[in-house]
DNA sequence: CATGAATGAGTGTTCATTCAT
DNA sequence: AATGAATGAACACTCATTCAT
């Protein structure tokens, strides 16, 4: 039910998933802890629901992006889905992070994941699982990290990253680091 | 206590902070609940204690790390660092990953941080709070979110990444990616 | 309503009453939970109603009864009595294990259960409440239980008792050692 | 804990098995939730250990049960036999019906429960799994719920049997219906 | 008559923390 | 300094019951 996911994104967004309380969940879904269970299995199914959001979320993200060549307009494409990544981050941080950090699995929410990956993949021109790539992995890996965590840093109020600033830095890090053709 | 700390990091290893009980630590000290809280004002107290030792132990790691050039020199002694970073991983996972989730917050932890960050910084030739380089701050965050993910996915038997191709992977993507020189 | 009385009964049969949630009940009577409780008050009420159903059928058994003598037609008798109250308890299982738990009371149950006894009492040649006879209150108790229990184990897989046996055995123990005419 | 047995078989009396909260053991027993499950795994836990100490009680007493012969004496024997039946069950009267209604299920106990009927089966000349004696199971179920039974009913105010009364009469019926050599 | 989504009081259980010895 | 039995606040989860449609 949207009324819960929604309230379990914000209290998880709020309190971080292991100091949310169902109690709080369902307090500010203005529902009883009956409707919750009647929805959800238990605490970690709502987090797993909320995984495969943010996982479609992604991969609908992932999947639009277009081949990122070494110019500056490959630098503009590049740069326009790590703003849209970033916003889809904005949203569904909390998640992303109880997600990376194994407290969620789920065959469907790996499955997207693994779908965006190598969609981000094929745009920068990696080649995932072939021969003579052994490295891709561990670099869609680092890659995948630097922005889970740079968006993290972003949203977070403390860090008081500035957005803009932050945007290009990681573009051009990227698109210079990463990009496959000039090896 | 030596014998608790070692026993908690152990412990946070194996099942992470939240799922660690403090009797588990208690035990594989083979000490008792009495002699926990005589050391350590609760859990989270542990926690920051064994924060602090990583940060002093990461700092030490970056306050040996010489000046790294855009050449093949540099690239080797990035290797090298990384190498050293992956092996202080490997020894405080649970701990770097719990302070980055900043479920411990601590003036001495984040100064040691933010020691580490300046000597890395320092040596990849970028500027912290420097004028004219803004940027530096979010590029600094970006790079040890990537150090620290693929340290975890090396560490983590799951993903199955081979440490000494990650490894590479990571020196050349951050060698030529961070290098500020080339820029 | 007749649905969900045989639906209850199948339920409490196969989970026990403690364990046979409304939901149960009401899915194997293919109705709602909103159907339930326009037919009964509560869950205890429907065992209420299954336990009335089942005293009549008692009495219906007992009352049939005729008098039993001290000789093999007596016996014989006695036999088709405890053959027809298998049957019953076979059916009636649960029910009757739940209001000999006193877990059910109700005035009408209470009577039957009198109306029952007195007429196998006065079968068996018993005297109930007669002065001179204050032990057949006792008495029928006992037997009743047997009655129960024998059934019970009967009607248990688990247990594995053979229906022709222990028919036999327990008509041959009653017809002897309650017998009344042989004090 | 003695403290919280004693408080367990006095709440189940109380309130039966079911209808039994921790919390009454809990404060019957003077003591906090996390004693309770300091020495038992949850609820039923505690039921299991009654019903050991329970068989253990009635396997003692069934231990010291001589052979009953098909005169007076026997006739005394038993007499004895079934008042020290009746004392242990006003103690454990609960677990007793919690155990034959397989609520729990315990090796031990169900051992103890095997080792008790044997020995009452031999004091009675009973056979159990002998050849030709295919009755016998049956014959100590009987027995063993009509004891049971009766001493509910004696045990419960509401049914108001008098002691004295109930325990002769058992004891003429059981001598009389079950005594074999007078077969 | 019938429905089934919604309810929320109630319960078993956990576990960090304390303190008398 | 060391112990570990005792604590109790806190939490996830259940399920009989209701009521607007």
């Amino acid at each position: 039910m949207r009324k819960l996911s929604d309230a379990g994104l914000r209290v998880f967004a709020r309190r971080g998933y292991h100091e949310a309380r169902v109690d709080d969940i369902v307090r500010a879904a203005r529902t009883s802890h009956g409707t919750f269970y009647l929805y959800f299995a238990n605490k970690e199914d709502l987090l797993r629901e909320l995984a495969v959001e943010c996982a479609q979320a992604i991969e609908s993200l992932a999947a639009d992006l277009p081949a990122i060549g070494p110019d500056a307009d490959g630098e503009a494409a590049l740069h326009g889905f790590l703003r849209r990544f970033f916003d889809t981050y904005a949203h569904y941080g909390v998640v992303i992070r109880a997600w990376m950090e194994n407290q969620v699995s789920d065959r469907k929410v790996d499955r997207l994941g693994v779908d965006a990956f190598t969609h981000i993949a094929q745009a920068l021109g990696l080649q995932l699982h072939a021969a003579g790539a052994p490295h891709d992995e561990a670099t869609i890996a680092a890659l995948m990290a630097m922005l889970e965590r740079t968006s993290y840093a972003m949203s977070s109020r403390d860090l008081g990253l500035d957005r803009a600033v932050a945007l290009d830095t990681l573009t051009r890090v990227i698109h210079r680091g990463f990009f496959v053709t000039s090896r």
